[in-house]
DNA sequence: AATGAATGAGTATTCATTCAT
DNA sequence: AATGAATGAATACTCATTCAT
């Protein structure tokens, strides 16, 4: 029976939505689709019109959400050439981003692990783009000698996850604002903790 | 009926490496007791002369993981006075640990989530006092001059995220020795990234 | 909405000509209205302008086969008298019309568990006016001393039984054509298999 | 929870007893396995410490009676040599077997096309090794000349389709006995139904 | 200390059917 | 006459846990 009103795409926002913030809190594995169907308003057997498979729905959260992150990286970077003005707009838009799409970040890191085989390898691929975005900009500064690093690889690993960390701790009404969280980070990333250096 | 040879501590050993192995890899509420089970050699109903709960096998082995990490960590650091010499061997120490045991502490961040309200916060205490001492080494130097940050616990989480962020990527037949990577990383905590710091 | 060119008859013919076809290959139970309206082209909810239910479906083309059978069964019957040449004019129909109507006559022996009491009443009644003809030949064939048998009736069963299984083995491409089987089955039925018939 | 007194062997026994039945009665696919566990007097659940699946019990079921049904043929041709009075002994035993293993002979038949291809070619396999007798049966006597028939296959495919027949009306209170219907069903085999030959 | 049989609650998914559009 | 979104009940199967043996 089509409930008055109703309307496809509609629900299908409600359950993006709402299977987030429940995968959020309780994980892939232990969010229920008796839990899902009830905080959208609809009957278990609904959601089926609207993804195949829990897997599915899964994949869909993640993956819609390393498309945006990979087109709004680019939008970040363009118009920017030098490797240190484009590290520091990295680690800038990266902290914003994260902080902003705290659900969404979070599950595509702790549930790639549900993913299965052919879904896991599109995610990783995309990730890799990422990486590879922010290993290029540490290449650069090497070349052109603005960045100093042994592996512009590990250091693009590192740099990642300590801005991605801020995921686990950051509270909206924290005692800082996104925007000195970042310069914290940057300061972090750019000079290292240590005044004289000769000690390292 | 007790198998011939069977042995009661033997056994608990075989589960926890098991149990460590098999939420590692599938995730602890994706971990079924019959997997255990089959992996140990035993029927499902026996584990239970070994823990009362599953929750309570996850507890026991992260609780179990993080005293010692605890107690290895004051090792590492005995003897040692000053703060800059105090953080590089935390550096050093915290990336030998999370790549040797890469599935304890693989397990003990993202399993937290699984964990009911009161083993979570007896080990989320724990997770404070580690993260405790790092704070400090960085407060002590930045009152001794000798460390730069404007936020010593928001510096102490970064560079924990960032050190621990090997285990995702850490391969042992990879391109870099432990101690390779330990070089990079404290580079990277002590110096920064940038050469010309004047472009920050 | 209704699509170009759709037709009412057209549908109907192709959901009977489908259904037909699934119900032979799967089974009436296992058959599910989504395959039947993928076959077709259509949504599911779209079948319920032909049907009222799958129930109703099933017993429509059960009954179409079998007011078929008897109506051809009384044109291949008409116009003969003798006993004898009925029967020979029954066997001759009845195996052509089961190698030429294979899956009606498939269906109608096989889900008759799945009608609902009053439908398999329905169905089972025409089945039985059949079976009546054949038990009637027979009858008058013993009464004229033409034909031999303890009982009429259980010789009627096991001739119609012996003919219905060809459905099981029949190929179009095997070995035989329907008419070498026809005879084949005739002989049996008429002569018997044993040639010194003092040893039975 | 084990029940006081429960065992093993016989909740698999009481299990094939009730599956038998409900199959016999709705049909595999139309048998529930509540109304199993109901019938057996377990909870679902249970049901799998004794098969795997659903499949795997209509497997089961069935496999077990093939392989009994062709043990029985064995011992009820043995030490007979010749054509005609092996194909006595071959009608009645067919038809007293299917007369008292009406369930088993009937599920065998009409749930041959649930079982998934595997299984299906192991059972049809064993089937056919059972035509494949009555088959040698009548190819033998036509050899000897005491059988005639144009098609030794096909007659022995005609004879057993016949003979099984029994199972869809015969009654156990009904108007005849086992060894009356065996002796019609010999009588239609061995001489046919007409009297005066030179009319087929 | 181990087994094997049981529980009972739960899981994702499917199905025939309905009905506003 | 067709669609697409919904229902509600059911389905096979799984899981952590228990306990007599």
């Amino acid at each position: 029976v089509r409930t008055v009103g109703s309307n496809g795409a509609r629900t299908m926002e409600a359950i993006r939505e709402a299977g987030l913030g429940l995968i959020f809190e309780h994980g892939y594995e232990a969010m229920t689709l008796r839990q899902l169907a009830t905080e959208v308003g609809l009957q278990q057997g609904s959601l089926y019109n609207h993804f195949r498979t829990k897997q599915e729905l899964l994949f869909k959260l993640i993956m819609h959400h390393m498309e945006n992150l990979l087109a709004e990286l680019d939008t970040a970077l363009s118009g920017i050439a030098d490797p240190v003005e484009r590290l520091s707009a990295f680690v800038g838009f990266h902290v914003r981003y994260h902080i902003t799409r705290r659900r969404e970040v979070f599950i595509s890191y702790s549930e790639l692990r549900s993913l299965e085989p052919e879904n896991y390898n599109a995610i990783v691929a995309l990730r890799g783009r990422y990486e590879d975005v922010l290993t290029g900009i540490i290449s650069d500064g090497v070349a052109a000698g603005t960045i100093r690093t042994a592996d512009a690889r590990i250091a693009a690993f590192g740099l990642i996850a300590m801005l991605s960390g801020i995921v686990n701790w950051y509270q909206p009404k924290g005692r800082r604002t996104a925007d000195e969280i970042a310069a914290i980070y940057k300061e972090m990333a750019f000079c290292g903790l240590v005044v004289d250096k000769r000690a390292a």
